[in-house]
DNA sequence: TAGTCGTGGTT
DNA sequence: TAACCAAGACT
C-alpha cells in the first residue's frame, strides 16, 4: 500500500478510533450493553429494544423493556401470545403502529426460522425502517451498516458543517456517515455515534470541550456549533374536542376496542363518536386535555346507562389491566377522582 | 414528500 | 407555560 494510500486511511479511521475509545471510558448502560469483547447480543433482544426506542426515550423504555422480556423470553413465545396481552402490554408507550407490527415481525421471523442477518433482509420486515435495520445488522450481527438516526445526523452536520436543515441535508448527510464507518465494531461504533449525540452533540449546549471530535468539528470551528444543523420548520397543532361515553354498571365500565387502524388503533378505549373541531353540547362530567404529535385534544366524558358497541365490562378495580392509553388512563382516572370527590 | 402517529421529560 | 425533543416507520 502507498504510504500516502496508508495515511488517508488512518486519517479515515481517526475519529472512529477517538469515538470509541470514548465509548470505552464513557457508555451509558443499555438493555443489550455488554462488556467489550463479548459475544454479540440477543438478535431478539436488541430487535425489541430498538423497536421500543423509536422517537422514545431510554429512560422510558428501561422498565417497559424489562417486563416484555420477562413475560416473553424468547421471539417464540411472543409469536404464540394473543395481540391483545401485546397491544395491553404496550399501552402506555404510544406510537402504537409499532406494537402492531412488533407482532407481524415476530410471527414472520419465527415463520422463517431466525432473524435474517443482512440490513437489506432485515429492512423487509415489518416496522423495520432504514435505521432498525441498520441498527440490527451492526450491533447483532457486526455488518458494516451505517446508522443513522437523529443523533448521528446532527453529529454528522456539525462535524462536517452542514447548516441546512436535516430533510434538506439527508442525502449528503448518509454518503459523510457512510464515509465515517469503520469496518470493525460496526455495533459499538453505532452506539458510540449515537450516545455521543445523545450526551454530547446535544442540540442544545453541546458539550464541545469534552467531545473526541471537536479538533476537526466544523461547528465547532465557528464558535456557535449550536447552530448547526438549522432547525426544522413545523406546523401549528390544531385544536380538537372529542366525547367519549361513561358507562359503568355493578363496578365496572363498558370499554370497547378502536378500530385496527389509525390513531390508537387496536387500544382499548372508552366508546364514544369520532372527534371533531367542535366542543359537543353535552354537559360533561369530566374534561382531560391530551396532546397528540400533530393536534391536541380536549376530551369530554359524559355518562351514560346503556352499553353501546362491541365491548366488555371492566372491572374498577382491574382497570390498570385493561391495557388503555394514556388518554383513556386520563379519562378514567378523571372520572374516579370526580366520584371519590362527590362521595367524601 | 409531507402528513400521520403518543407520550413524558427538559428547557 | 409552551416549545422542544426523543436509538422512526409508513403512506
Amino acid at each position: 500500500m502507498p504510504a500516502s494510500a496508508a495515511t488517508q486511511l488512518i486519517d479515515k479511521l481517526q475519529p472512529a478510533t477517538r469515538l470509541l475509545a470514548h465509548y470505552d471510558a464513557n457508555a451509558r448502560a443499555l438493555p443489550w450493553r455488554r462488556p467489550p469483547g463479548s459475544p454479540p447480543p440477543d438478535p431478539y433482544v436488541v430487535w425489541l429494544s430498538e423497536v421500543m426506542l423509536q422517537q422514545t426515550t431510554v429512560a422510558t423504555v428501561k422498565p417497559r423493556f424489562r417486563r416484555f422480556i420477562q413475560r416473553w423470553p424468547t421471539i417464540e413465545g411472543l409469536a404464540a401470545a394473543e395481540d391483545e396481552a401485546i397491544l395491553s402490554e404496550w399501552a402506555g408507550l404510544g406510537y402504537y403502529a409499532r406494537a402492531r407490527n412488533l407482532i407481524a415481525c415476530a410471527r414472520e421471523v419465527v415463520r422463517r426460522g431466525g432473524f435474517p442477518q443482512t440490513e437489506s433482509e432485515l429492512r423487509s420486515l415489518p416496522g423495520l425502517g432504514e435505521y432498525t435495520a441498520a441498527a440490527i445488522a451492526a450491533i447483532a450481527f457486526g455488518e458494516q451498516a451505517t446508522v443513522i438516526d437523529t443523533n448521528v445526523a446532527r453529529v454528522i452536520a456539525r462535524y462536517h458543517g452542514i447548516d441546512r436543515p436535516l430533510v434538506e441535508a439527508r442525502a449528503d448527510i448518509r454518503v459523510l456517515a457512510e464515509g465515517m464507518t469503520p469496518p470493525d465494531r460496526a455495533g459499538d461504533y453505532a452506539q458510540a455515534m449515537m450516545d455521543l449525540g445523545a450526551t454530547i452533540c446535544r442540540p442544545k449546549q453541546p458539550d464541545c470541550p469534552n467531545c473526541p471530535l471537536s479538533s476537526e468539528c466544523q461547528a465547532w470551528a465557528t464558535g456557535s456549533p449550536e447552530r448547526f444543523p438549522a432547525p426544522k420548520v413545523k406546523a401549528a397543532r390544531p385544536h380538537r374536542h372529542g366525547l367519549a361515553w361513561w358507562i359503568e354498571r355493578d363496578g365496572a365500565v363498558w370499554l370497547v376496542r378502536r378500530p385496527a387502524k389509525g390513531l390508537l388503533g387496536g387500544m382499548a378505549a372508552l366508546p364514544g363518536p369520532e372527534w371533531g373541531e367542535e366542543s359537543p353540547p353535552q354537559p360533561a362530567a369530566a374534561t382531560i386535555s391530551h396532546g397528540f404529535t400533530h393536534f391536541t385534544l380536549d376530551l369530554h366524558i359524559v355518562s351514560k346507562a346503556e352499553p353501546l358497541a362491541e365491548g366488555w365490562w371492566q372491572p374498577i378495580d382491574r382497570m390498570n389491566e385493561a391495557g388503555l392509553p394514556t388518554l383513556y388512563a386520563k379519562a378514567v382516572q378523571a372520572m374516579l377522582s370526580r366520584k371519590e370527590a362527590l362521595a367524601a
